[in-house]
DNA sequence: AATATTTCCAACCGCCTATAA
DNA sequence: TTTATAGGCGGTTGGAAATAT
């Protein structure tokens, strides 16, 4: 036998969430912490599921979420990890401190999408999984599926319709779905720090050479279990002492691991621009970055 | 000012994987 | 080993707000 259902959605509320609901989540997980999603509606007085009360927390009352408008950097960043990752939202968002997942595929959705494809620069769906089997196959299931959902659909494909017109594709690279190692759970609001800090035991760690390093610079990456959890860690031949845990720790700051991130893409564009490497280095530089 | 259309985004849906039983 | 569920993810939806006519 399996667990217990996580709720049956009975007599639950749905729709935007009021502020007394909001009160009550934040109170509860400020006092208990996350997790035990399906538990929490009920002892935090709620009634929700658990999945929407955790993604109300997710994506709207975790305190370290930021507010306001994409800064162009972020901007900046979004399209190269996006160029890099493709529809990995969440991937994509463990790089972006504050942001949330939802909000950078919103934000891809409704404005770089269309901001890219007015530049001409790429196609906003090149690195959607068309050019992965695994994504077309379920792709061809949902359609299947979803067809007679998608008939009522009324105005708002206009987006992802808008996106459907053909441009030359950019070679492509493939992208092994994100696997999931671990089973703990890591709290999202640790997330960034979680993903650059090897804790105590290495075993979920190592370091791998990149073959397309160049120079001195060695690029190690660090594997951790977490999907989230994709490390980068570059610079010059410092290996052997990374996964030290005092290293480690001081390079679990924010501004560092974004300085990091962008020596990082130097790399990742100069290989873009150098159009003799190899396509199986960038394959397997984007491999590396989900295992 | 009224109406129609478009844009934005919070929330939901359904699938996948890890894991408990 | 098998089965069912929790948690997590990307895709999609619907309604409010903004903008155009």
């Amino acid at each position: 036998m399996g667990r217990a259902p996580c709720c049956t959605k009975v007599g639950l509320h749905r729709g935007p969430w009021t502020p007394k609901e909001d009160a009550l989540l934040t109170e509860y997980i400020q006092a208990h912490g996350e997790g035990h999603w399906k538990y929490l509606p009920k002892k935090a007085g709620l009634l929700r599921c658990g999945k929407s009360c955790r993604l109300r927390w997710m994506n709207y009352l975790r305190p370290d979420i930021k507010r306001g408008n994409i800064t162009p950097d972020e901007d900046d960043l979004i399209i190269r990890l996006h160029s890099l990752l493709g529809n990995r939202w969440s991937l994509i968002a463990g790089r972006l401190p504050g942001r949330t997942d939802n909000e950078i595929k919103n934000y891809w959705n409704t404005h770089l999408s269309k901001k890219l494809r007015g530049q001409g620069r790429t196609h906003p769906n090149t690195h959607k999984k068309s050019s992965d089997p695994a994504q077309e196959l379920k792709k061809q299931r949902n359609n299947s599926k979803t067809s007679s959902k998608n008939k009522n659909r009324k105005k708002h494909n206009h987006i992802m319709q808008k996106a459907i017109h053909a441009e030359p594709e950019k070679p492509k690279i493939h992208l092994p779905k994100a696997i999931r190692v671990t089973s703990f759970s890591l709290p999202r609001i640790e997330s960034f720090e979680y993903n650059t800090v090897v804790s105590g035991s290495s075993s979920h760690a190592e370091a791998v050479d990149v073959p397309w390093s160049s120079g001195n610079t060695t690029t190690n990456i660090v594997k951790d279990g977490d999907v989230n959890g994709v490390g980068f860690f570059i610079g010059d031949d410092h290996h052997d002492d990374l996964f030290h845990g005092s290293d480690l720790e001081c390079q679990s700051h924010i501004p560092t691991a974004d300085s990091t991130l962008e020596k990082l893409y130097e790399e990742y564009l100069q290989l873009l621009k150098t159009e003799e490497e190899d396509q199986r280095q960038l394959d397997s530089f984007a491999e590396s970055l989900l295992i």
